[in-house]
DNA sequence: CCGGGAATGTTCGATTTTGCGCGAAATTGT
DNA sequence: ACAATTTCGCGCAAAATCGAACATTCCCGG
């Protein structure tokens, strides 16, 4: 039923309206159920009734959607975004990497005031638009088929023109040897972004280690703190905490 | 079992979705198993579950929204814009400026093969995002604040390192002067899409004409064709079929 | 081979969802 | 303005689903 939410308005972001007749026997249930269906949605202003159906609410809102690849260890990544979140502080500038550990970050920082963003996510984007506390900044590029971020020489070029205090990346993998990604261009954004920022934190859950990753984009040397979480190995632990001066491990209870 | 929650995260983000029923013959375990698993996942915040199975949690829809008059002559804009996309062949470079009309010039021309789309407004990028026939390159910049689009110094250097065929650009008003916007940024931004492009083109829909809008960003002599409604009056017609070569007057019966 | 604990299966009452009938309300056509 | 048509929503009953408690099976070290 919850599921059957989800399709209206995915239904209703395609053709902007649609009548309770043609959803009901586009999700076969009976006209009595879109009904109450509707109602829900109304009541949490997703969209607006009509007679005889439903159109987008908010009249004049058009509303767009990008897919986002399946999270995996959403709350482990949720404590390590929190723990990231501490390190930001009122007026700083930072920049954020694309992934899903750091739109989880995006996410934990969207209260604190006075903040410039940099990123190459459109996620990201997303997550902090709107936000009058956020100026927000998204670097320039092709948009990666598959994922929405950018990469490309532009998105590099454009990084560099930018210094910032702090950057966030993430990371497909990471081992003794370095830090790693999938993409070959998203790893030279990466390196842009590390480049122009004063100090670098690595966001990645415990799965990331021991798991390179086709593109070693960093090595530890370049990494200034790393926050993952407390399920990483003690072995993983041992040369980790020899490789990077700052770690922190955050719990997720 | 630890695999199994696996699975299932496996089997829900081929799906996205999956009932109780599919995933306990899939698994050859009992309903009651699958229930436990989906809420320990659901805990963890990996999933949702709905009445009668689960769904992905962050399945992602992420959205970009602006506020402004879009039903509002959506009939004509659509027609404008088919219009516009006959301009378009296979292999063409062009450039889309931001506002509502050409959000529908994008939907218009998002199944013509082999183009690259070069635009500033992030509606069109999630318009065309995902499209394999579509090369996207979003213009880098800050995002304005209410509405879904770049603009500002990084926008427009941009914007000067490509050249396109063909600049396909809107307004906010136009009169016997030329073409008007709202915001200074934005006027900026549309001055350096013409200026690299080697044909413009101004889609407007007639409610457009004898009004001005603050930023004058172009003068009839900078625009090569104008694609409108065939509601505008004929006393705009005199003046703009003397000011400018091309029109086309789109009519949407 | 045996015992304990975790994982799984089963039963059954509680909860949620769904469909239908009918009168009220709204939209449309004249 | 009036009437015909469509749509809406409330109450109730049927069906499906859920979850807690208890029984059973599996795994593994001693």
């Amino acid at each position: 039923m919850k599921s059957r939410h989800v399709r209206v308005l995915e239904a209703l972001a395609a053709t902007r309206e649609a009548t309770v007749q043609e959803l009901a026997t586009r999700f076969g249930v009976s006209v009595m159920t879109i009904r109450r269906d509707l109602a829900e949605l109304e009541a949490q202003g997703e969209l607006t009734r009509t007679h005889g159906g439903a159109m987008l609410s908010r009249a004049g809102i058009i509303e767009f959607s990008f897919k986002e690849q399946a999270e995996r260890n959403a709350a482990e990544k949720q404590a390590i975004a929190r723990e990231a979140a501490r390190l930001v502080r009122s007026g700083m500038t930072l920049t954020l990497d694309t992934g899903t550990t750091t739109l989880e970050v995006a996410r934990a920082i969207a209260g604190i005031p006075d903040l410039t963003v940099l990123t190459s996510s459109l996620a990201i984007a997303s997550a902090l638009y709107g936000r009058p506390n956020i100026a927000l900044i998204l670097a320039g590029g092709a948009v990666r088929t598959g994922n929405p971020d950018l990469s490309g020489w532009l998105t590099e070029e454009n990084m560099k023109r930018f210094r910032v205090d702090l950057a966030c990346i993430g990371a497909d993998g990471a081992d003794r040897d370095g830090v790693f990604t999938t993409d070959a261009g998203v790893a030279r954004v990466s390196r842009a972004m590390m480049a122009s920022a004063g100090e670098t934190v690595l966001v990645a859950d415990h799965t990331k280690f021991e798991k390179p990753a086709f593109v070693r984009f960093a090595s530890w040397s370049d990494i200034g703190r790393v926050i993952t979480g407390a399920a990483v190995s003690t072995g993983t632990r041992a040369w980790l905490e020899d490789a990077v001066k700052e770690i922190t491990y955050a719990d997720h209870a």
